[in-house]
DNA sequence: CCATCTTTGTGCACACGTTCACAAACGCAT
DNA sequence: ATGCGTTTGTGAACGTGTGCACAAAGATGG
């Protein structure tokens, strides 16, 4: 089943994924327009609305249609219909959140969840302190009853808001139940099967990749490369490189310390790593 | 000031945006065989606890520089440190969380936050009832502190989990302030100077991904394509295609039926939009 | 019906990202 | 030392995504 060409999941009916990204911007921006009752837009403007280019958009467009006219624009209302019918929107898609505490709690109580299709069917929790409370109108029901919601309301997409350790086993259990599809926020690379799609938003990544960045923009008008921060034996070929190894490798697990013989090494002016956790 | 050659965001210093941020991935799984006191591991391990193939880690591995041993593999405590050291994690970064409202509340709680480097140096709300009241021991204060905190503290990093409506305006007075990094959980396009980093977290978007592949993988097995869900005429090359965007001009916004002559079009089987927002 | 103006749809070139596959480097045993 | 098994580091091929630039389509006005 599901016999994919070559490629690990190859562009389902001509689709790219980079363009199924960024649908739900441009619907997002459509939908503005047809509150304030926009008859038609161009691509140049609902290019600007979503934030992207306004030829990366019509192509975009293209993939699903020729829905344009030239010369006009899009039509707005016929461009919401067809791209909330692209996504799957035009259905009603039931959704358990499993792990009520601080973030489920919000996720439960956020409006727009619901608002595009998406059901909250159920919230679940292990806990018996907080099985039975309610958040956002809903009861926390026990795990014990995740098989029977997911069958009986035909469940497919399930959302992760364990903490980390509970996080696989959770899944392992969603799939089980018949989930295939899965929204992780725990920080956990979690393992399905063939045909189950996972998706994972991770605060603690993206502060990182800022992180990043934020360091380039401080380090760049300063006299180019800070001092002391990258050993030249790194970057040097040859046998040097194998030194310089060998003494990461001891200082970092702290044995073995008898047979470094400190060859051709003279420069140690790296930090013996064990860095905050 | 920061001139890029040619393309919008050209590499910096040669790591490739992707492998940046697949970096906190590697970290993470790294740190685990740390606490573990696991003290050298292959690409292949490494790869398959961080989710990724063993080629993509050894080449992101190969920007930073060679800190791997042939036929033994990589120092796990060096390269923690080195990783972190890329991404700026050795430093001290003062974040700043405005909106405290449910997802506020959760973040601020949020203890992984912490954990790596990033301090929650305040919680801000406009809401004089929030303000005051305290989050994970941390005090509520009004948006009028804001520039205070941002410049006594060096706040370069903020994150943005106001109402929808009021995330650009807070954005610019962030920006204002002197933040040049923003992380945003509204569902909204934020524009940003120059020199600024963006990057969003948008449950929604994420779900309407995940409906996508779940309507894919449902309309698979059954006879290919489900009739009645598009126009033939909508592929048609021609004068055809024109009539049938007349028509979906004129029946999206309900005016000028007068002109539509419906020349060779017979086949009207669309629906007229107008779809649950 | 023609001329003119606007805006789409897309071919093309290029940039970026991924994966393969293998030589070179290294540890270790003999 | 030498040989053997292991694993890295990377060149090269391939796939995906982006953006330019323009012909063709359509609107509009005379
Ligand atoms: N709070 C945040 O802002 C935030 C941000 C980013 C990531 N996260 C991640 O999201 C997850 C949840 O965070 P949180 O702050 O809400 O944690 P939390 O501890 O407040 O809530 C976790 C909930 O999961 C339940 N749970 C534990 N094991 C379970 C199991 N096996 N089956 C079902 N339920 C189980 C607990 O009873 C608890 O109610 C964590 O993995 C965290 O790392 C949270
Ligand atoms: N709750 C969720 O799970 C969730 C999920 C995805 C996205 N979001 C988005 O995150 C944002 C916050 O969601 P929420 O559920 O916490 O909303 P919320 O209404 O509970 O909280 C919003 C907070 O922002 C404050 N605020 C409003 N205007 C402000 C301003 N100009 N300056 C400073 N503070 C201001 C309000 O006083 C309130 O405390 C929303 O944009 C929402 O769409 C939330």
């Amino acid at each position: 089943m599901r016999r994919t060409p070559v490629g690990r999941q190859t562009r389902a009916r001509g689709i790219p994924e980079a363009t199924v990204a960024r649908l739900p911007l441009y619907l997002r921006a459509l939908t503005a327009l047809s509150e304030r009752s926009v008859p038609t837009v161009s691509s140049e403007e609902l290019a600007a609305a979503a934030g992207v280019n306004s030829a990366k958009l019509r192509k975009d467009f293209s993939y699903l249609g020729s829905y344009g006219t030239r010369g006009v624009g899009y039509d707005v209302e016929y461009l919401v219909y067809q791209i909330s019918r692209e996504l799957g929107l035009t259905q009603d898609w039931p959704v358990v959140i499993v792990g009520i505490g601080n973030l489920g709690h919000a996720l439960a109580n956020y409006g727009g969840f619901a608002s595009r299709g998406f059901r909250v069917a159920a919230l679940l929790d292990a806990d018996p302190t907080v099985v039975g409370s309610s958040a956002a109108g809903l009861p926390v029901r026990h795990m014990d009853e995740l098989e029977a919601i997911v069958e009986s309301q035909h469940v497919s997409i399930g959302v992760i808001t364990t903490p980390p350790g509970a996080a696989q086993q959770v899944c392992d259990r969603l799939v089980e139940a018949g989930v295939t599809s899965i929204l992780n926020f725990a920080p956990t690379v979690l393992t399905v099967p063939d045909g189950v799609d996972v998706r994972k938003v991770d605060l603690s990544i993206e502060l990182q990749i800022l992180a990043f960045h934020e360091q380039r923009k401080a380090g760049e008008e300063p006299d180019q490369g800070r001092s002391g921060e990258e050993s030249v034996l790194d970057r040097a070929p040859g046998p040097v490189r194998a030194a310089a190894a060998k003494l990461r490798r001891a200082a970092g697990a702290a044995k073995d310390i008898k047979d470094i013989k400190a060859e051709k090494v003279e420069n140690d002016s790296e930090r013996p790593a064990v860095m905050p956790a």
